[in-house]
DNA sequence: TAGATTGTTAATCGATTAACAATC
DNA sequence: TAGATTGTTAATCGATTAACAATC
């Protein structure tokens, strides 16, 4: 099977969501590309030639089994694995997601954070003991833990990053508004919530323009 | 001026952060666009076409003005404009982007939070009251408020939504998991952060499956 | 069977990259 | 002037959509 690009990852994420979480899809056996299609706004055919690059086949005029695409898209995506994360940077953000719990859902368990700040290493985030930093390392290579949650601010991110690809990571889902330099076998995803913003303060902005004139 | 699509956008915000953030570029009167795109990782012509769709000219030989290039992003962008915005749902992640400080930089100032549970009604969140959901329209209208940042779980984001475009809000910042319907001149922008996930663990899972096979 | 839905190939669309003359 | 950098047109690349025979 071909590599999955992030596109195709990110549409079988959002039906896999829409198959399992709403409502019209309880106790539902089948179901058809155009009814995915349409509750997320995708064409029709996105839906099936995702399907197709999983090894999903549907049934002529009936559609695909519920129950065969979850499964599908939970094994390629790795869901059934307990895959195991530390966060580092125990600030807002880093609270947030310890908290959210619908992370289980897909495998994913924080199991411990850091933070470099004395005041915050001893408090309690969301269930987790704040360590600090210099745990880090020999926490991650104890427990072989693959992926790293990156929450600090950008300008200690990477030096975080290169202890964390020292100490064994291969995976950093990077919050910090920067791009990291690692090795080419560490997979890094961007996750750069400040760039909506863009879009968000343009959209007003030209708003405004209009209104006046 | 062409509507700018959202992909230039983007740009132009991760070309202005690395303008007015990055330390070689302090004190600097020009900047390339080899150097944006090479800090960047883009295509150097892709940066003077962004330029030149906000009508920046460089010259040859040199590069593009430094103080030309923030001015017209910043203009471009809306980020001189103060834009207030509410938050609604006042949990983790809610607190987390009130209590981010950078957002002024562009412009943008939470200065009210909302959450339907009374015992969060009340509580300070990144130095906001928390108000109770009921306050929320009278909240907008009186403030004419025009962006909202939704953080609510998705079981109630559409109708927190409903309420907010007929308080007359006109842009949300989506963060709930959920595709949300709305009149078509109210913008929405969802960042999904869970999506990152699909991404991170299909690689951990193929790293996984390569080693084993 | 008739008809809805699939799987797949071809066509379209848009975004990115390459090429290069014009410029300072 | 020589040479680095621009602005713009053309070529490439990839993703999305349309068309339609095959299927149950």
């Amino acid at each position: 099977m071909a590599r999955l690009k992030r596109l195709v990852l990110e549409r079988l994420m959002r039906y896999y969501r829409y198959i399992v979480s709403v409502p019209e899809m309880r106790g539902a056996k089948t179901v058809t590309s155009a009814q995915i299609a349409g509750a997320l706004d995708i064409d029709p055919t996105q839906v099936r030639k995702d399907f197709g690059a999983i090894g999903l086949l549907g049934m002529g005029r009936v559609g695909f089994g519920v129950c065969e695409v979850c499964t599908a898209i939970r094994r390629v995506l790795g869901f059934d694995e307990r895959l195991e994360a530390v966060v580092v940077g125990a600030g807002h953000l880093g609270g947030a997601l310890v908290a959210y719990e619908r992370f289980t859902q897909y495998g994913l368990h924080i199991v411990a954070a850091f933070d470099s700040d004395k005041r915050k290493a001893g408090r309690r985030v969301g269930g987790l003991l704040v360590q600090p930093t210099r745990a880090l390392t020999p926490y991650v290579r104890r427990h072989k833990i693959r992926l790293a949650i990156l929450t600090t601010p950008p300008e200690v991110a990477q030096k975080v990053a290169d202890r964390l690809v020292a100490a064994g990571v291969t995976a950093i889902w990077n919050f910090a508004p920067t791009r990291l330099t690692v090795p080419s076998e560490v997979m890094v995803r961007n996750e750069q919530i400040a760039l909506g913003l863009s879009e968000i303060s343009y959209h007003l902005a030209e708003q405004a323009r209009e209104k006046q004139g």
